[in-house]
DNA sequence: CGGAATCCCGAGGGATACTG
DNA sequence: CAGTATCCCTCGGGATTCCG
């Protein structure tokens, strides 16, 4: 019964906090920010296909897990920045692995799906 | 304009790669076959929570992008195993890692909902 | 045992409009 | 500029049933 720290059990919390990571856009905003501090809209850019929603939320999961910091100007027009917290940083380091493995094997990926598909599964016109 | 190997970019074939690692299950499935060789049904079991449906599309999913290797035995009952490729260990690494964060910095995270939480945010009755 | 097929609901998430 | 609020629709994914 031992089998407390386990991240495949849904009674173990490592398992929800793997889910955060799991999420479409938190390894992205995560990465984007593994250079330093970037506003708002710098993120907007940054992350291709983002919307404002996605992002904001994605920012709010980031800050309410501790990975995120948010720091606000009060000046006009408004200026608000994000960068990782250490512990952000902490997870920073396996994402950007994460994404040198997804750069790095991406044409290996590609090719096993062109041979899967073209074993035969592809729909004739 | 040489910006073409970027996981942020859409037009980067390793955005979508990072996609399906991204999926809710496809890392726990990668994480379940560290270990070596296992059957659907152990698989299964190992993955708490995992529906049979997903179970099914995400090994899919995994073999279709050269990830997991398939091999059904002719017999009856049915036998089939499951085991990573070449490929696929290689992002086994990473994915250890990713649970190893996970397992080592839950309890940050989980105070960190905490804190966020008590700040004011929580709706009283 | 290892799936495939079908049904169906709710959340994820985009588009748009508005605001301090 | 940095959001918030609303609408609305897709599809992820669970439950169930059937099959070789």
């Amino acid at each position: 019964m031992t089998m407390a720290l386990n991240v495949l059990s849904r009674s173990c919390p490592s398992n929800s906090v793997l889910e955060l990571i799991a999420g479409k856009w938190n390894m992205l905003v995560v990465y984007a920010l593994r250079d330093g501090t970037l506003r708002y809209s710098q993120l907007h850019t940054a992350i291709e296909g983002i919307s404002q929603k996605m992002l904001t939320q994605t920012l709010r999961d980031l800050e309410r897990d501790g990975l995120v910091a948010r720091r606000v100007y009060p000046v006009v027009p408004p200026h608000t920045e994000y960068c990782l917290t250490p512990l952000g940083r902490s997870l920073q380091e396996v994402v950007v692995q994460m994404g040198c493995w997804a750069e790095q094997h991406m044409m290996e990926v590609l090719s096993a799906r062109a041979d899967y598909d073209g074993q035969g599964r592809t729909m004739p016109g």
